[in-house]
Formats: C-alpha cells, sequence, structure tokens
DNA sequence: GACCTGCGTGACAGCGCTTTCAGAAAAGGG
DNA sequence: CCCTTTTCTGAAAGCGCTGTCACGCAGGTC
C-alpha cells in the first residue's frame, strides 16, 4: 500500500480512503490512486484490514459433508451471494463424530469470521451453546434452534401436501418410509412424519403403526426388508410416501424387482426433487435448496451490519409437490395394475 | 492474548511461543498458559498472526460449482485434510463467465491465501498467466497445464480401458458419445476420445467417424438425436462409451425407451463411477474424486512448506473398469437380444 | 481584512500478534 | 568460586492497514 501511495504522490491514508471508495477523495487523486493500484497489482490484505476494523470479512459455513444434492445446491447459491457482498466463504467439513467434538472444542472459526452458518447439524443442547458464546451471529440452516436465527423449508407442511395429493388421488393405505441416517445427523425426519400424521387425521384415517416403517439408509437390503413388512401386512398398502427421494428410488428398485409395477399397483412420493427424482420420474415435494443458500446468506449480511436485528427470527421456506409418473389414482392403478400385472 | 498472559503472569511472548508449540517454554509454565487459554476460551487470531509471519494459513479453492458429485467428493476429502494440517478453506464459487471474469480481474485470493487449488476450469493462456503472478503456489486440479502442479486421473488410460473391455466382449462397432457442456468447462471431453480411438487402433480398427456423436447435455432431446444417428447407420454400433455417466444414463433411457434392449442389443459403458451409475447398475469406468482431492491438498501442503519443491510436478491417479449390468459380450447379446427382442 | 466554514489531505497511533535481542537464572567446567 | 554456556523469559519493534485528529486552503460573510 505504501508502493501504491508513494507512486501516486499521495499519503497511504489516501490510499486507504480511495480503495474503500470513502467519503471525500477528489476525483483527480481518486483517479491518480486507482491507476497505480491497478499499475502495481495492488491488493487489499484482509488481515490488515481486520486487525482495526474489527471484521474479518469472512463468513464461515459448517457443513457435514459436501457429497450431497441439498449442499452442493444450497453452497452453489451461497457463494456468489456473498462474493457479491464482499465476503469470504470459509468452509468448515466435518464428517464424523471425531472432528465434530474436535471443531466443537477448538472452535477454529472463533475470531476468525463474522458470523457462522451452520448446516444440517442436529446439535446437542450442548453444542449450541458452544456456538451461543462464540461471540458472532450463528444462523441454523436447513434446522430450526428455538430463540436463534434459522433457515428452514416448512417440512411439516410439505409431507401434509404430499400425503393429501396421495389421498386425493384417492389412496386411504398410505405408508411412510423412514430413512435413518447413520451419523447424528438431522435430515428433518420427524417433521415429515408429523406432517404425514396431519394429513391422516385431517382425512379422519387412523394413524395405523404398521403403516410406518423404518429402513438405514442407504442400504438396500434393509429398504426390501423394510418394503417387505408393508407387503405382508393383512391390509397392504396402495401406496408408499417416503422420507426422501433416495429412498423413493430405492424403494421403487425393490418393487420393480419384485414385479410390482409402479404406479400400476403402488404409488411412491419422494421428497426434496433430488436430481434422481427426475431419472426416475418420481412424484416428490421439491424443496430449493438454492433458495436456502441464498436466505442463509441474506440473513447472514443482515445480522453481521446490523447487531441489532432480531435474532430469533425464523425464515421458512415453501416447498410444492410435484407429480410425475410415480403417482397415480387409485381406481385406475388398480384396473391397470390386474390387466398388466408383471409388467414394468 | 495479553489477558491470557496477565492471567498466567507471564509476557505475551511466552504465551505466543507456548501456543505454538515452539521452542523451549518451561514444562511448568507451559501448563499454567494453556490452562489460563482454556479458561478464557482464547483463540489466536489468524488475521493478526499472518500480518506478522507473512503466512496466511488459508487454502484458496476455485470451483465452478459444487453441485455435482465430482466436486462435492473431492472436497469432502479435502476439507479434513486441511484441517488436519490446521489451514482454512477458503472457497470461491465461480458458475459463470461474468463471475468469472470478475474473478480473474480482482483476483480476491492475492495475500488472502498461501495456496490456490483450481478445481476443473478449462483455463485460456491468459488466466493460466494471471494465475502465474499471484505470488502464490497454484496447483491445477482435474486438468493438467504444462508446467504448473497438476492433480488428474489419467483420462486417456481411463477410456482406454474402457474401450478394451468392450473390445474384449467381442464388439467391434463401438461408438462413442460426447456430451458437450454449456459454460467453457472441461471434463476432460477430448482425453477420453482420444483413448477410445487409441484402443480402437491397437485392436486394428478403422476410425469411423460416423461412430462418435455429439449430445449437449443436459438434454434429453439432444441424447436421443445423438443416438438417432448411430441407430440409423448402415452397420449400427453394438456398444456405446458415453464420456461420462450421466449421458450413459441418458442414453440408457433413450434406448429402453425405444425398446432397444441394455445391455442385449446394446451395450452401455460409462465413465466416472457417479452415483447414479450404481443405480442403473452402469458399467463404467471409475475414478476416485475423493482421492483427487486429497492429493490436491498434499500437494499444496508440499509446495506451501517447501517453496523449493517440484512446481511442475503432475500427479496422475488411476481409473479403473467397474463392470455391471449394461454390458454383456456380443454374441451372448446377440443371441438375447433376438429371444428377447422388445421386452426391457 | 478578520473570521468562520468545510473540504481534502497527511501524520500518527494502534489493532494483536511474532520475532529479535538482550538479560536473568541455572547449569556446567576449570 | 569464578567464568562460560545453556535455558528460559520479557521488552520492544513492527507487520499493513484504519481511523482520529489537526492542518492548510479555498470560498463565503460581515
Amino acid at each position: 500500500m505504501a508502493d501504491v501511495a508513494e507512486r501516486a504522490g499521495v499519503s497511504t491514508s489516501t490510499v486507504s480512503r480511495t480503495l474503500r471508495g470513502l467519503s471525500t477523495v477528489s476525483p483527480e487523486v481518486r483517479a491518480r490512486v486507482e491507476r497505480a493500484a491497478r499499475e502495481l497489482d495492488f491488493a487489499i490484505s484482509r488481515q490488515a484490514a481486520s486487525l482495526v476494523t474489527g471484521k474479518t470479512g469472512t463468513v464461515a459455513v459448517l457443513v457435514c459433508t459436501l457429497n450431497s444434492w441439498f449442499m452442493g445446491s444450497a453452497l452453489s447459491a451461497l457463494g456468489p451471494m456473498l462474493r457479491a457482498a464482499d465476503l469470504e466463504l470459509n468452509l468448515y467439513v466435518v464428517p464424523d463424530l471425531d472432528e465434530r467434538a474436535s471443531f466443537f472444542k477448538r472452535l477454529p472459526a472463533r475470531r476468525n469470521a463474522d458470523a457462522l452458518l451452520v448446516f444440517s447439524f442436529d446439535l446437542t443442547d450442548e453444542e449450541t451453546a458452544r456456538l451461543d458464546d462464540l461471540g458472532m451471529p450463528v444462523i441454523y440452516v436447513s434446522q430450526h434452534v428455538d430463540g436463534r436465527p434459522s433457515v428452514y423449508v416448512d417440512d411439516v407442511a410439505g409431507a401434509l401436501n404430499g400425503t393429501r395429493h396421495l389421498l386425493n388421488l384417492g389412496h386411504r393405505r398410505i405408508a411412510f418410509l423412514q430413512a435413518v441416517g447413520s451419523s447424528g445427523f438431522s435430515f428433518s425426519s420427524s417433521e415429515r412424519l408429523l406432517g404425514y400424521q396431519q394429513a391422516l387425521t385431517e382425512a379422519g384415517l387412523p394413524l395405523d403403526e404398521d403403516l410406518v416403517v423404518a429402513t438405514p439408509f442407504p442400504d438396500k437390503h434393509g429398504t426390501a426388508k423394510a418394503l417387505g413388512k408393508l407387503l405382508s401386512l393383512r391390509e397392504p398398502p396402495t401406496a408408499v410416501f417416503a422420507e426422501h427421494d433416495e429412498a423413493a428410488v430405492a424403494a421403487i428398485r425393490v418393487l420393480r424387482a419384485a414385479q410390482i409395477g409402479v404406479p400400476e399397483q403402488m404409488s411412491v412420493l419422494g421428497f426434496d426433487d433430488h436430481p434422481v427424482a427426475d431419472l426416475f420420474d418420481l412424484s416428490t415435494v421439491a424443496q430449493s435448496p438454492s433458495d436456502i443458500g441464498r436466505e442463509a446468506g441474506e440473513l447472514a449480511l443482515r445480522l453481521i451490519n446490523d447487531p441489532d436485528a432480531d435474532h430469533a427470527r425464523h425464515i421458512v421456506l415453501p416447498s410444492h409437490v410435484i407429480p410425475r409418473a410415480t403417482t397415480a389414482p387409485l381406481f385406475q392403478a388398480q384396473n391397470r395394475g390386474q390387466e398388466q400385472a408383471g409388467s414394468p
């Protein structure tokens, strides 16, 4: 910066002011400084600036994996959003419980970011408390934590609408397929189950526990077992609502392998609108991870710039049903099922 | 840090030395300092440290998107690797040409990182030159740039082996399906084509230009058109080698919709071992993005710590053929094809 | 012409660390 | 027991910026 100042024949103060687009710098001097900076390929050192401003110009993002469609889409939207606000994006990938423990013990983001976005973690109270005294706004994404800023889709409403779609098609025996992940990360399982139950209750149908089955995920054998339970009921379901699309696809593969036509004999509905949904023509309840990412970024900006902002604000995003080829009316489905039984 | 020093009854110099595990600090003092630091939840400010050391403790990563299996896997491996080396990961998501231009103009990573990893970009010479005077090691990942450190899988060898697999199954008319992306990002298309051609030449087969077709991707209609060309040849192929799995899956869907059995009448081979490959039982040439991510991270570490290291080093990773259910011997395939023609 | 106002600029302190240097204390050697 | 060596610790400078403050200078007012 001293070099730029010398070359432009001004003081470093003026260079600093110019480069930050600040207050009053005479147009002539401004031009000189900008030219000098360009010629020297000068870029400000955030480190030095942050030392005195106290702002790091960085947003930290905590994720358990990037290896998922959801994270990829959300961050692909978040990244450019932050760039536009001239913020750096600092990524913490915490894949397993060991790393997680060490992250929460050391909190490496402390003092090195202006805000933290926590994606899709099922946090313990202790962990939440730990983040509370991190000294920066913490935004919970794709999850809601009481009293803390959160951004998420309304899973209850989504599952409610999805179930209604099946009900409207005439289905009365509707199963719910839960996907139990391996690590302690929440994928809003219970909320979706709740929405499913609400829809049934609303329709005056009983909640049959036999219709709610769980499968470890990913695990094809587990899916087969879970579906086996359903298919061996006295009154088997005519539709399956899977907690997420990947489980739904696993179910479709099991059903088709067993010569059970989808949707002729069994409607299958997913959740998420994951790319595989399109590949399998899967009807599903769509959510938009890129909207979530963007909203989370904007909330972060607001909280950084205005510390008095409402720190308990929740942003709830909508979802919507996308009917494709794996859900069909019950009556027609049964007819078709009998005519073409056995053919995929 | 002053607080810690006071609480431990030592100078800030000693605190600094202790916290960095440096040189000789007496065990007793060390214990006192560590306790004080723990009690005050003290975390070092990287900004302040970097100001004097000149090291930022950060690795910048440039990607065009995260919304792909490859990036997700690579970064999911890279992240923990860098964490283990106590480095931050600074992510730059540059999705379109505008952002790309602005990135290369401003080079925001300058002075704010110790190394830059560039993922899967098809860079112009100008852009490469721009990165050269960034003043930090730049590592090219999933691409190779002459004279610069690069990490990538051997696409030529992979495609060679994949084609050999088809040849070994008896196929002689083997098509190659190119997937032309929209934006200027390379997915090693030409290398894979080259491997395919090498294998044919090696087997003494002519290179029939009609057998190489391109499809815009993603675009189902385009795939149908490309396959149409192949199927209307005087001597249509009995196998299709797709540049990547997603194109292969698109091809399978088109073929099956047209009642052409895969693999009975047409073998299909993909490339990448993308998750959809497993879902469609697609034979493919596997690469390991997590290995790429890890190797890239390790190379970055080496270049940061040892500036004299070989800056032109290329790390080439292997790929291997995974036969699944979409490739079958030619002879048997034709028999089966005739017996069951028309059934999927 | 003395006074005020306000704009544009430079000098300088200081952000929180690291690092050199020097000095105190302990250890060893004659 | 004195002197050298080694081991440990503190004082202080300075990294590259920002922000405060003071100053010079034009233009306006009485």
